[in-house]
DNA sequence: CTCAAATATGTTATATTATAACAAACGTTA
DNA sequence: TAACGTTTGTTATAATATAACATATTTGAG
């Protein structure tokens, strides 16, 4: 069986530093931040990301490029994701709002195709970037 | 101002090549099918996709890199995509249904950011693939 | 018409993102 | 404890995208 629940040490790291960030981090900034704890390569970083992914704790920002860790409760292992995303700024903010996820967790296409998993990404200006 | 109609040649050869393809393209793809016509770097089939992109002509589908022609009048410049990916052969389908582009249209964070902009990936198993 | 500005092109080089392939170590459990 | 799955380490390379600079073409204001 899997194991579904218990780190593997390069996971928890990578974990540990998206988890800390206060935005959405790349692949390679991640590693240039774990050269000091023995990480050296891209393959390392990417093997742990997909796993990560797999297990729902964190999300990757399509549109980016990036990483940002799971704040919601709701988006059973990543199946039903949506954020919102300063065009200005590169802040990255998960959206947890059932309605919405209800909505098109039931949305179905015309053509016959039964949906598994959607990504959401809305773009704009966040409140402290319209300030400046 | 801006020529907003009219195509120049490199933008005219690409888009031509991605709305006679049967789905999405990539940017290197695209390069290797143009290289008879006189196109040899990258950079120009960037920077053709960018302004195709801008005009609403072709859309990035994000989760893939690549590329699609835009089949909907109803996204006004691509503020408002939708996509139906299946994860099996590829397929795209751009989605065009009125109330689910009005409902993502309407719906403000609640952290007080607009939006201008979204983008939706749904992915599954089209029918073609499930009969396999 | 004509010249300046904006847009597009061509080109070389390089940056960024991601995967392939292989060997070794570790953990789990039958 | 042997076998299997998973994780690790490592080197190399593939795939995606942009920087920077020189030149050409188009467009529109005067």
């Amino acid at each position: 069986m899997a194991r579904a629940q218990t780190l593997s040490r390069n996971q928890q790291i990578v974990l540990d530093i998206i988890q800390k960030a206060k935005g959405p981090l790349k692949a390679y900034s991640i590693l240039f931040n774990v050269q000091k704890k023995g990480i050296n390569a891209p393959q390392q970083i990417y093997r742990a990301l997909d796993k990560l992914i797999g297990m729902g704790k964190i999300h990757k920002i399509e549109s980016k490029n990036a990483f940002v860790a799971c704040r919601s409760s709701d988006c059973e292992i990543s199946k039903a994701t949506a954020f919102s995303i300063c065009e200005s700024c590169e802040m990255v903010d998960e959206i947890s709002d059932t309605k919405l996820s209800k909505y098109l967790s039931g949305f179905n296409h015309k053509k016959g195709m039964k949906f598994k998993r959607f990504n959401l990404e809305f773009f704009g200006i966040c409140k402290k970037c319209k300030k400046d």
